[in-house]
DNA sequence: GACGGTGTTTCATTATATGAAATGTAGTTT
DNA sequence: AAACTACATTTCATATAATGAAACACCGTC
């Protein structure tokens, strides 16, 4: 806490540490996470609790965040324009498919969920919306790379040169050269595969979601586990999501969110 | 801005002006209703620009909020533990009922919408999640009021006493006297209906939702235009709104939200 | 090429945030 | 029931960051 400057950034700070994993803390222990002192992070929360940013449990005194956030949440583009707007669809979508499905965009070039649809099968993959996975090792994050020239362009010049690809399973694409020749491939065939490479037994199909001026928006997957799954499959469901991603074509138009 | 004290009262003050009516927000304009300083805003914004608080639109140079609150909104409890898990169900008794329904809480003395789904028909209404509604003109604040003993206590002892219940068509409810008699009906027939009382040509039936415990969560409805209802659909869609409610008790068990 | 409307930067002044220590509170142990 | 422990909360002098007036920069328009 020392270390940051403007109270914006103090106040943030504060909220990050509130998770879907840690959701409650009590002031002593945000205190030493913090690097901070305890009558700083005391106001911080109590003032954040009287506008409702922040909620204390009765009982056990512990702060957890709060509806104003919620509310805030809601307000975004991605959730007040798009998700709000396309959400039916992927409902129908996961109906016809009968496994989860996402939307996700590029955050801080990673994937970043934006939106799912649950499978209404018991096995099924979990995962929070607003949370971040790998680009490189699954089907939503090729299908991004592949079709957007401008995250493409830093992959080739910027990722592959500097950084390494992360193995998260032995399929996972570790070598640069290969993606590249990987993300052709997706560009060919119109959508991306996730052969188990970013988890063990996990296999997704992904296809973009462009508007109508043919800019890329999104992408669009369903994840199962791979015992459900074959080549016929494959295609079945590559037919659905683009069935889906056309349907989220017509309904946004010429919306573009800022994929950064 | 001026009589606002604390770093994370002027911080929220800030995000607040950004509404799904108004998304975008230049610097001058928002300086003016703020009553602020342009040095301050632009800084307010620049430090939340950097943190993706704030997004800020490459062609207008518009300012708006950015996916870090969409992030933060998905983690707030209600969120996490309590849409999250019981959406699917939603969508369930949205597509039994073949009209728009509707999650909601209390929160400041005013019904919460927490979740939706929406009817495929063309004709439906169109709530924001996050928003606020009245509790004495629709079904979901009914039932929540009918079912909440504190709250029920707070509407006769301090609601009634002080504050008047205004009317928003000639069929609200605005005598304090014929709102208890209906409340005490809610509670009879485990139902409210808001017969066009927040809006001509809204009809909507409401449902509590209890806990494993059998304290009140939150309650649920279904809204349509007045045209598609009757005394028969309300009886049906009733059936069909306990089902979804006692299905998300099954899927909650003991959990708790803090309804205020 | 001057003008009106923006956004951005600067810097001396002002006001708020800070943290050490004192105090309060609740639960636990002796 | 007194001493102990582990928190939360309050106080207040001091340090630090926020503020705003003014200058500057960057448009597009007339």
């Amino acid at each position: 806490m020392r270390e940051l400057k403007s109270s914006v950034n103090k106040t943030f700070a504060v909220l990050e540490h509130f998770t879907v994993e840690k959701p409650e803390w009590g002031i002593t222990e945000l205190t030493k996470v913090l690097n901070s002192n305890k009558s700083t992070v005391y106001r911080f929360l109590s003032d954040m609790r009287t506008m409702g940013i922040i909620d204390q449990n009765p009982y056990s005194g512990k702060y957890s965040l709060g509806l104003k956030l919620f509310e805030l949440g809601n307000r975004v583009q991605v959730q007040s324009a798009f998700v709000g707007k396309t959400h039916p669809i992927l409902v129908d979508v996961a109906k016809n498919i009968t496994e989860t499905v996402h939307i996700a965009i590029i955050k801080n070039k990673q994937v970043f969920y934006i939106d799912k649809a649950e499978s209404s099968q018991g096995l099924k993959i979990s995962t929070n919306i607003g949370s971040s996975s790998p680009l490189h090792a699954t089907s939503l994050g090729k299908v991004l790379l592949a079709f957007s020239y401008h995250n493409y362009q830093n992959l080739v010049t910027d990722k592959i040169l500097n950084k390494t690809l992360k193995p998260y399973t032995p399929n996972t694409i570790t070598d640069p050269k290969k993606l590249i020749k990987e993300l052709e491939k997706v560009r060919a065939q119109q959508y991306a595969i996730d052969d188990e490479e970013f988890e063990l037994g996990l296999v997704c199909a992904g296809v973009p979601i462009f508007n109508t001026r043919n800019e890329l928006v999104a992408s669009l997957s369903a994840a199962g586990p791979s015992s459900r799954y074959n080549k016929e499959k494959v295609k079945e469901y590559v037919k659905i999501l683009q069935w889906g991603a056309d349907e989220i074509k017509n309904k946004i138009g010429d919306f573009k969110l800022n994929i950064t």
